[in-house]
DNA sequence: GCTCGTCCGATTGTCATACAGTCAGGCGAG
DNA sequence: CTCGCCTGACTGTATGACAATCGGACGAGC
């Protein structure tokens, strides 16, 4: 999830009305920390950084403009959300995920996901159904348009915000946003993800989707597991092709 | 407690025969930077910070004795840890768990509790399930002679390692370990988790111990999910109690 | 030509200091 | 009694400095 850039507003319990104003007043000025946070975490998770790639705090500096201290602060940071790896002596490295570390998340992902759906269809409004159905045409019509990458990318997170939101467990949306920021770092190391991948997802997803829409906890969360194991298959795949490369750019 | 300003790094006693390569080579002076992330990770979950208390940089120097350098790194790691939150221009503070932030948490911990056994079942040799009935035979005398609280979480920790190190998913240990820090930041919360559990809680473990010693994933999973329920029960329950008082404290 | 030990530069780890910005609470004026 | 200002306490950020360490280049000796 990103962690949120800006920080949560203390409530200002006052009037309703003055929306506008507190959300002016209340945050101008983001803490600078935060905003490179934001950079460096974006800068990984698109590719700009590559695994194993070190991170250098005087580089960092010079591209950010910001001084040692924050950029440290930060870096510990994204150490701690396990983007980067601190190696002593030696400094901040882009996470280069193994195959079986990779197996690993997925695992994780299949119990965590499967869960987040059941959740869903449990507790998920209505509308908030209907938001899925949305998000799942959309994403639909991005694959079958072929447009980019990126764009199915963007359209999944769509997908998945709705169902994090509909699941109502923020600390579940944590461990699920930290999970999928590295898993999405396996995507860097092996490139694409295969071009025959999106259509088949897109079919299973809509089970998924189906599943919900029936309320059927059960069957949408086996849906869920089944498209989780599909995409793993791939990935993990993908990323063993890579990973000559990659431990000799790790080691 | 004052931390050695010096890391406590390669005795140089060294004159001794050199009991093992591997720990010399292996051992390159731990940072500073971890010591003091331990030592304060540790005061956390030992409730001498209490939740809510604020954390001033300063008084966090004069404790360790480092630098606010280094003190502001831990800080940061320990937020992304979820142990403190950061207020904007007013630093860190302790975490404090509202009932619903609890019940989220136990949510999370019998997903991944359960599927933590399952695993365990599937994949621990003969020798970790004796390792884990051994665990929790120490664990239900150390409960029948009364010991203290501080010794009955001791062997739990003893037992839960028996069963991290057994199911083989580091990404698993790793979000289990975070989500049991913040619990345990629950029971700071509600100082004692009532005196009534542990024997309850010995028998739920031991209907899991005895489903693994059967390699019933299935059934062994149950039992850890009824187990984590029950604490959830008496953990929320003690939350809600002491949460008018918490709230006066946070805000 | 090859191996080995040494030295140098690049970087991290840590510290001390400085200063602006912000928030809370006290104090005094109306 | 309320309002507004002032001050003190902290955080956020920047800067400069220095030891320790690591990797690689360089040069000596075989």
């Amino acid at each position: 999830m990103t962690i949120m850039p800006y920080a949560e507003p203390v409530s200002e319990a006052g009037s309703e009305q003055v929306t506008s104003l507190a959300a002016q007043i209340g945050r101008v000025a983001a803490p600078l920390r935060s905003q490179v946070l934001d950079v460096l975490r974006e800068a990984i998770l698109s590719f700009r950084f590559a695994p194993g790639q070190r991170l250098i705090e005087r580089e960092l500096i010079d591209m950010t403009g910001v001084s040692r201290t924050t950029i440290r602060e930060v870096l510990r940071e994204l150490a701690a959300e396990g983007l980067v790896k601190t190696i002593p002596q030696k400094g901040a490295v882009v996470v280069a995920l193994s195959p079986e570390e990779a197996e690993e998340l997925y695992e994780l992902r299949e119990v965590l996901e499967g869960h987040l759906v059941k959740k869903f269809v449990e507790r998920a409004s209505d509308a908030q159904v209907v938001a899925l159905r949305r998000a799942f045409t959309q994403l639909e019509s991005v694959v079958e348009r072929r447009e980019g990458t990126v764009a199915v990318l963007k359209a999944k997170d769509v997908l998945y915000e709705v169902l994090l939101t509909g699941a109502g467990n923020s600390a579940l949306r944590a461990s699920l946003s930290q999970l999928h920021a590295r898993v999405s770092l396996l995507r860097a190391s092996s490139l694409s993800s295969g071009p025959a991948r999106p259509p088949e997802a897109v079919a299973e997803l809509r089970v998924l989707v189906e599943a919900v829409e029936a309320r059927e906890a059960g069957a949408a969360a086996d849906a869920m597991v089944t498209h989780v194991r599909a995409a793993a298959r791939t990935g993990i795949e993908a990323i063993r092709h890579s990973s000559h490369a990659l431990v000799a750019a790790t080691s």
